[in-house]
DNA sequence: CGAGCTTTTGACGGTAGTCAACTGCGGTGG
DNA sequence: CCACCGCAGTTGACTACCGTCAAAAGCTCG
């Protein structure tokens, strides 16, 4: 939308080539990725990127930024499913022709890549191992989806935040934001009890008990963990430890 | 392990080329599995098929009966993520070398086919077809994830039930369980507390309250939702409406 | 018939939800 | 410049949904 920018830049200026968290493409790839990426655009903090319900032709890579995919019930009632960060897939969720299951809207100005969905087949015919790594990919992202549940379904108000603290740390910390136990990114309160399945007005009286408890101190601007360990055991996460990521 | 069935029966006699809610596989995707098959086993109502924690090196699909996966909290606390039903992968969430996250308990006999985890890059070269389906597999158990999620998250535990049992009743219909809203299926009420997030005794009087309310009919034996509109209204759940599933 | 599991019931307490009002902050515009 | 607005966060009072503890009732099976 801005034209600031280029339409479609070139795979190897690609940002995520340097991304430490992710494992790089190589020539073949690469040059498979350039002659199937359709474009990029860009969308601002805030904007919905992608409408439950449509139907979309496309599936995206996020390259630069932080999104979150929800879902949302008749009545209003949200429920924020998953945060996005720098190589991670966004529309691969649910089959191919049906409507958009959730959501997406961005946390901070962001720019994602472009696929046509139809074309997932050459992918996979072509670049065999791509279509291994999107699997991969698929995998990883239920394994969150798991602990999220368990989470959810299964801790109390106080570990469920340091819970997600920790999470969005490691994935933060992954993907070259801030690394030591303190980063930023803007998350309103209201998103967090989406995500956690807490009323508003209890996320807040848990975040001010948590930093009494100096376990997390979570502001509008940032997120700090001041003990990581501590923070752990009192959640009761363990933390995914999965190392590199693949990407595309 | 019993002695009755044969340790690997041809994929040619695979029981899931039959089962309607599935799309069968052709000759030529036959003839590679059976090469790619390992062998199969059973088990029995209520063992642990899969043990979180433990590395494995396969990865099943599920042929005849039904599971449920779950994770478990050092400090004993369960949470039920998904249940399977025949034709699903199982082992595929996570990434390959890590210990299983989850723990994998059958509800019925069932008999599994083992697949080596190793060989899985070479499935999708010479079977891209697969691979994709595999991707797709892998996104729908996402999407049922994300609504599981929803249900947890953003639902009432009378919600929460009806979801459930709508969830469960759709799953069964697609692969040959009973049809009229009515199925046998054994689930005990601590398994579907662990699966929603209530505790054992919430549980209980929630299943009571909606007998009464006559939207619900859960027994042990067996689940039946007498008027299936009037439940989906209830619980604010759609339906995953997808027709066909591939499978292996 | 007793063991063991699942379900059911009662009583009680607490965590979390709802309603409503107020504060603080940044931006806009008269 | 300051009033006004909108958004995010905070507080208080009250409620209720749901969890915990404990015990009893049904069932199945050896």
């Amino acid at each position: 939308m801005t034209a600031k920018t280029p339409w479609k830049r070139d795979c190897i200026d690609c940002p995520l080539l340097h991304c430490e968290g992710l494992r790089p493409l190589d020539k073949a790839q690469l040059k498979f990725m350039q002659g199937f990426k359709q474009g990029e655009f860009q969308i601002e903090k805030g904007t919905q990127s992608l409408v439950q319900g449509s139907i979309s032709p496309h599936v995206y890579t996020l390259l630069e930024g932080v999104l979150f995919r929800y879902r949302i019930l008749e009545d209003g009632r949200r429920q924020i499913v998953n945060f996005v960060f720098p190589g991670d897939l966004i529309g691969l969720q649910g089959a191919l022709d049906d409507p958009l299951l959730h959501g997406c809207e961005a946390l901070t100005p962001a720019t994602l890549c472009v696929f046509s969905r139809d074309r997932m087949v050459e992918l996979f015919a072509e670049q065999p191992k791509l279509g291994y790594d999107l699997t991969w990919l698929a995998a990883k992202e239920e394994a969150a989806l798991e602990e999220h549940l368990v989470a959810i379904g299964r801790r109390t108000a106080k570990e469920r935040v340091v819970y997600l603290a920790l999470f969005l740390a490691e994935r933060a910390a992954a993907t070259g934001l801030d690394k030591k136990g303190a980063f930023a990114i803007s998350i309103t309160q209201s998103q967090i009890s989406d995500t956690l399945g807490l009323s508003l007005v209890h996320t807040d009286r848990t975040l001010q008990a948590l930093r009494k408890l100096k376990l997390v101190n979570w502001t509008l601007n940032s997120i700090s963990i001041p003990d990581i360990g501590a923070a752990h055991e009192f959640s009761h996460y363990e933390g995914s430890g999965s190392g590199v990521r693949p990407y595309i």
